[in-house]
DNA sequence: TCTGGGGTCCTAGGACCC
DNA sequence: TCTGGGGTCCTAGGACCC
């Protein structure tokens, strides 16, 4: 604190400005890129669904079929009794049988004339059966991520040209750090600051430049960018001047605070806390006592004090893939099938993106929903797919005689051999600033070479 | 809530070392 | 060697996010 701090006057001499682009019900936006008659329309995006079916679960819901309770991760089944899929939806692409199919589950209700009005306010007891409105209808998608990839590659272009540094969170949201770009100070007009103007700039150039709508948040910090883009989705650009963090924050449930969850605000709310003003005023030790050291740090978020600095998009840390069977199935081969198939999966990943893997496990769900978790760790980093696999299934023999829902595996503790990523030392020496399939055909069928791993694999005693 | 897929971070106990 | 304490690694699980 410098003796000229006036009282009460921010005057962080880094006061940043930092930018959270969140693009609005991303994969909807996408369809609707290419099939602009879906603007407007209820559209659902689904995993794991196809054409005129029933199965997969709700990645993502554009606005207006939320408005009619449907929900990401809601099984498709669900989402198509609230939303009805469009008889030209089934139609149009892949004429399947089952066209007509009424949706699952519900089968016998009439077409009541019911009123429009969607379930306004969150008490999402659901619509069953009497009230569902079947006037609604919606268009039903599975999920095509290269596509959306491509139009996130144009995004994050934009982005890329708007920002000194910027952090990709996932495929629909980033943090900017714009400060030098920019300034909290009014517009010659006094009404707006410079950086409202700025982010409205970077938010026209998306809809232009690309097409897709997209929410912005303006703050001095990560996490308060974060709740400032959530306030007004969609389509949205709310802006939290350094003066204004406290009183924006306090009045939102705590909730709205990145990290908090389902979980931590049954515990907060039985201890009195409510919003995020309470949680600022919550003691820390008590906080921490009750959730160690994320108890202040969450406190910290929501007081709006966040220090972080915007930092470029780092290497990932691990690789999975999972996939879960139709029910749950208990023929061992079956699953040794599928972790079969992820191993190789995972495991052409990691050599796609010059990684190499030192710990390689599995996870198995079992019924009603119970997660197991098993890894092995390697004395040194390989990239080796048969031994993923050997590793995988070897782990796998612990539940073969339970039933499983779904199951997945993974590579992690990750090192990347290109980049200025430290070297590999103390390993066996050779190759290891020589950088791995560098150009040469990417997919996976050429034969491991015999070098790297070896070491790993002498420690590896898979028992036969 | 009858549950899809890909991630991150934290905690806690045990092994192991000094 | 019977009794500390500190540090690190490994493993399993859990909460959370998109």
């Amino acid at each position: 604190m410098s003796g000229e701090t006036l009282p009460g006057v921010e005057t962080e001499p880094s006061s940043r400005i930092v930018l959270h682009v969140d693009m609005d019900c991303f994969y909807a936006s996408c369809e609707r890129l290419r099939e602009p008659q879906l603007r407007g329309e209820p559209v659902i995006v689904g995993m794991g669904y196809e054409a005129g079916e029933t199965f997969g679960a709700v990645a993502t819901a554009s606005y207006e079929a939320r408005e009619y309770g449907v929900e990401s991760a809601q099984p498709i089944s669900q989402a198509l009794e609230r939303v009805p899929r469009a008889a030209e939806d089934s139609a149009s692409d892949g004429p399947t049988d089952g066209v007509n199919d009424p949706p699952a589950g519900g089968g016998s209700d009439p077409p009541t004339d019911g009123a429009n009005d969607p379930p306004t306010d969150g008490t999402n007891d659901s619509p069953t059966d009497d009230d569902a409105d079947h006037d609604v209808v919606g268009y039903y998608r599975p999920v095509d991520l290269d596509f959306y990839r491509s139009v996130a590659a144009s995004v994050k272009d934009v982005l890329h040209e708007s920002a000194d540094v910027v952090r990709e969170v996932s495929i629909d949201e980033a943090y900017l750090d714009v400060t030098g770009r920019t300034a909290w100070e009014r517009a010659p007009d006094g009404e707006r600051t410079l950086a409202e103007g700025y982010a409205r700039h970077v938010k026209q150039r998306i809809a232009r430049e690309v097409g897709v709508p997209a929410s912005i948040g303006v703050a001095p910090n990560m996490s308060t960018a974060k709740i400032a883009s959530d306030h007004d989705k969609p389509d949205g650009l709310v802006v939290v001047e350094p003066g204004n963090v406290t009183a924006f924050l306090a009045p939102l449930p705590v909730t709205a605070v990145h990290g908090i969850g389902p979980v931590t605000a049954d515990r907060l709310r039985s201890m009195g806390i409510e919003t995020a003003g309470d949680l600022a005023d919550a003691d820390p030790t008590e906080l921490r006592s009750a959730f160690g050291s994320r108890g202040p740090e969450l406190r910290d978020r929501a007081r709006g004090v966040d220090d972080r600095e915007v930092t470029p998009t780092g290497r990932p840390k691990s690789l999975s893939r999972e996939s879960a069977f139709a029910g749950a199935t208990t023929d061992r081969a079956e699953k040794r099938e599928q972790v079969r198939a992820l191993a190789s999966d995972v495991a052409a990943r990691a050599r796609n993106r010059g990684a190499t893997y030192r710990t390689i496990g599995i996870k198995v769900v079992v019924p009603p929903y119970d997660v197991n978790t098993r890894e092995r760790s390697l004395s040194g980093p390989v990239d080796e797919p048969g031994l993923v696999e050997r590793v995988a299934l070897d782990l796998l023999t612990e539940f073969e005689d339970d039933p499983a829902r779904k199951v997945g595996v993974r590579v992690s503790n990750l090192s990347f051999a290109d980049g200025e990523q430290a070297k590999l030392d103390g390993w066996e020496g050779e190759t290891a600033v020589e950088d791995r399939d560098g150009e040469g055909e990417a997919d996976g069928h050429e034969r491991s070479d015999t070098g790297r791993g070896q070491a790993s694999l002498d420690q590896f005693d898979p028992g036969e």
